[in-house]
DNA sequence: CGTCTATATTGAACACGTTCAACATGAGGA
DNA sequence: TCCTCATGTTGAACGTGTTCAATATAGACG
């Protein structure tokens, strides 16, 4: 007879088995990469059927998604924590961009993953997509926190589009760094100090009277991406 | 006997063959996109085994290369021509712009396969990649056009690097037209006029005495992504 | 204990891009 | 005319991500 739906189990084995198959997609990742790792592969490792892996996951792809869901809340305190002992606006975007890097090195060979379709807000995997905003958000949030202590005035007309402005410069930086074939990836990290250098500079001066109709131009540009 | 290999006819009906399998793929690529249609669908509507595609074509993307060679060259004397009558630098870069995306329009169903994997230069489809560099360094060419007969003195230090800044300018532009989904891409449009105000406004600026230590961080960075 | 049913698991099947060994074609030379 | 063989052409087959109908499992209930 038509019962009231018991409550159904909430946790079971089952979270093991979408554990065994996410750690095993995630090894296969970093020594293979994500192209080269089949879902034939992690299904294989983690000791599960095929469609085993598309239960509990709707797609290759949403491994990787839960992989970027789960780094970035896993930063959240991190980065707070970090922010701690810095004042100039300098260190605290790095501490920020520092910790992102710190994430995702031990995943550089399957991030690009991330980039697949980036551009497209309708692909899931895109940051920005619907399906990442709240890792998006959380981001944003990273940013605010340096601005909001630092020792750099952020003009009002531009403070609330800043977070979303940085988040970008992290972007394309990670971007630069996934493809950098440098040892070390050292031209990002020289990348990364020239440009903070020009970023503040340029923060700085914008508050200067005299840059009020350069900022006027940037403002509405801006605003013109983001509508 | 080991004969002298006779001359192969240089061009036989082989060259249709390969014109008829563009043609159906740029046909289907424009009405359904490029990840929708599908080698079998090209095939068909040219009349040949599904194998005949790859032996003019050593993949599907490699028939967008095609038309991403074919697109550049046909636009070059084009532009040349449409450059004669302006003298404004923002004029200048405008025509380029226009011609482009002029170029482009029809093909806005597809054209996404291009940036596919824009990023990595190690794939052949990639406006980075060796293979496309011919087609990178015409467009190079042309932004070198829109500067040398422009109305703006631009500084020797930040001048051989204007044609590939112009050009990733270009590319910016082109991505965020791609996904641009506001009535006519007028989003796009706004962008252009805004972007080219600013862009041609700075490097005006960028002139003045004042301006030497930006221009200083500015052209370190650049050369740190270039390098 | 036995039955029921939502949850979990399986593996065959599909559509795709790509590869390849086999075969067809037709111009040049005997 | 017939042979040769580089040029073209074919379709079966492979490996891939993904779907799905069928089946197994195990907690809830009588």
């Amino acid at each position: 007879m038509n019962t009231v739906p018991v409550k159904t189990r909430p946790t079971l084995r089952a979270e093991d088995t979408r554990r065994r198959i996410y750690e095993a997609a995630m090894e296969l990742f970093r020594e293979k990469g994500f192209e080269q790792t089949t879902m034939r592969d992690i299904a294989a490792k983690a000791g599960v059927a095929l469609g085993g892996a598309y239960y509990y996951f709707s797609g290759k792809e949403a491994i990787v998604l839960a992989f970027y869901h789960e780094m970035q809340e896993g930063s959240h305190q991190e980065i707070l924590d970090a922010l701690g002992g810095h004042k100039k606006l300098k260190d605290r975007i790095r501490v920020v961009l520092e910790k992102r890097f710190a994430l995702l090195e031990p995943n550089r060979m399957f991030c690009d993953a991330l980039f697949r379709h980036a551009p497209d807000s309708a692909d899931p995997l895109s940051p920005f997509s619907e399906e990442t905003r709240a890792i998006r958000e959380r981001a944003f949030e990273h940013m605010q926190w340096a601005i909001e202590g630092g020792d750099v005035k952020v003009p009002a007309d531009l403070a609330p589009h800043m977070p979303r402005l940085l988040w970008m410069y992290q972007m394309g930086l990670i971007l630069f760094w996934l493809y950098d074939r440098s040892p070390q990836q050292a031209r990002t990290r020289k990348l990364m100090d020239k440009s903070l250098s020009l970023l503040v500079g340029l923060l700085r001066a914008s508050s200067l009277p005299l840059m009020k109709p350069l900022r006027k131009m940037v403002l509405e540009m801006v605003e013109t991406v983001e509508q």
